[in-house]
DNA sequence: TGCAAAGGTTGCAGAGTGTGCAAAAGGTGC
DNA sequence: GCACCTTTTGCACACTCTGCAACCTTTGCA
């Protein structure tokens, strides 16, 4: 059965996405601007206040669900043998992220159209943590078997990145296998491009 | 002798030097949160209305001036010649704005320092349009000789981009040459991570 | 020199985001 | 029904950013 901690977690990860359904909903039927806060927590039934007890910022709300917390990018390549050449523990940690999308396709679509529309959202959106978690995952991956150096180290993360945002991208919009498009890419890093 | 346009043209710029300059300084001085705008104009001797006039966001005044404007890139890549293989083509596109780093290096180590503290900034400031430009390039590319496809396409842009960030800020961190550095890393590239 | 057009600066009012705090409301366990 | 904890809410406030109209400065030209 359910804990009350249990049923409190559960409401509160529905109410944020019947928040963020909602403010979808009113940025891609009304526009960009007509998705303020207030006409947001309108729709959602909740105050202006309670609006910033789910999202810190506008954009979060806007946005899809992160498919990876920060730090796991560091503790997925931390769970790999020791011994495994960068790049394989890198390709790894790109195929269980890909595979991620999978489930939520549909909405992941949705989020899409809606940042076709307003390039300026994804960039408002972007994680504030992202260049020191990116300089993390660079000091994991510089202490791997097969690494010449901190370059090396940078290039081979910015390529898996590329590769596994490359892939999502180039599916979402050709209709592709997430995973072909990922193999293919990571193909094109490995070989040479 | 110089018209008037030209004068205005430098004042202007030099007036956005000198309020940038004040920001900065405040923001390593007394933190990010003291530099309102508020007090960088009174710091620049102007008004908080006036600071809006040089800059839309407060976050751009606090990073550097941006190496490339956003069509520059497909500007460049259109100038060299139409059979040159794409890879080529964004290797050279790469060395030049690699290029531009040398004369402000001082400045950007005070930028790089402010960005170290407060990493948020980065992404707070990075350009609206930055995916809309990626996509316009994509295009530009993937038209070019030696590309297989839109995925092959996206990597190569990805790929010298990545290499072009990756060189200079290792250089910053190193103290090595940027030029040297560019070229390991489109090697790397090349020849396969 | 003097005047008119053009460009730059400023104040003001207002919309919008986001935060701290304390009061009210709601749920849970006894 | 009562005490405890969490959630929601209102309120006041700081801050960013915009449009508009007034003002001042520079420039071109007679």
């Amino acid at each position: 059965m359910e804990t009350p901690q249990e049923r409190r977690d559960r409401r509160r990860a529905e109410k944020r996405q019947a928040i963020r359904t909602a403010a979808v909903k009113i940025a891609l039927d009304e526009g960009l601007e007509a998705a303020t806060v207030e006409a947001i927590s309108a729709a959602a039934d909740i105050s202006p206040r309670t609006f910033f007890n789910y999202f810190s910022t506008k954009e979060e709300a806007l946005v899809m669900e992160p498919l990876w917390r920060p730090e796991e990018f560091t503790e997925l390549l931390g769970a790999r043998p020791g011994d495994e050449p960068a790049f394989e523990s890198l390709k790894a940690v790109a195929r269980i992220l890909a595979a991620r999308v999978g489930p939520i396709w549909a909405d992941a679509q949705l989020f899409g159209e809606l940042r076709r529309r307003h390039p300026e959202l994804a960039a408002k959106a972007r994680a504030a943590d992202e260049t020191k978690i990116m300089e993390n995952v660079f000091e994991a991956v510089r202490d791997r078997p097969g690494v010449s150096g901190k370059l090396h180290a940078r290039m081979l993360v910015i390529g898996t990145f590329g590769a596994t945002i490359s892939a999502v991208q180039e599916a979402a919009e050709s209709g592709g296998s997430v995973e072909e498009l990922l193999e293919e890419a990571l193909t094109l890093l490995e070989n040479g491009l």
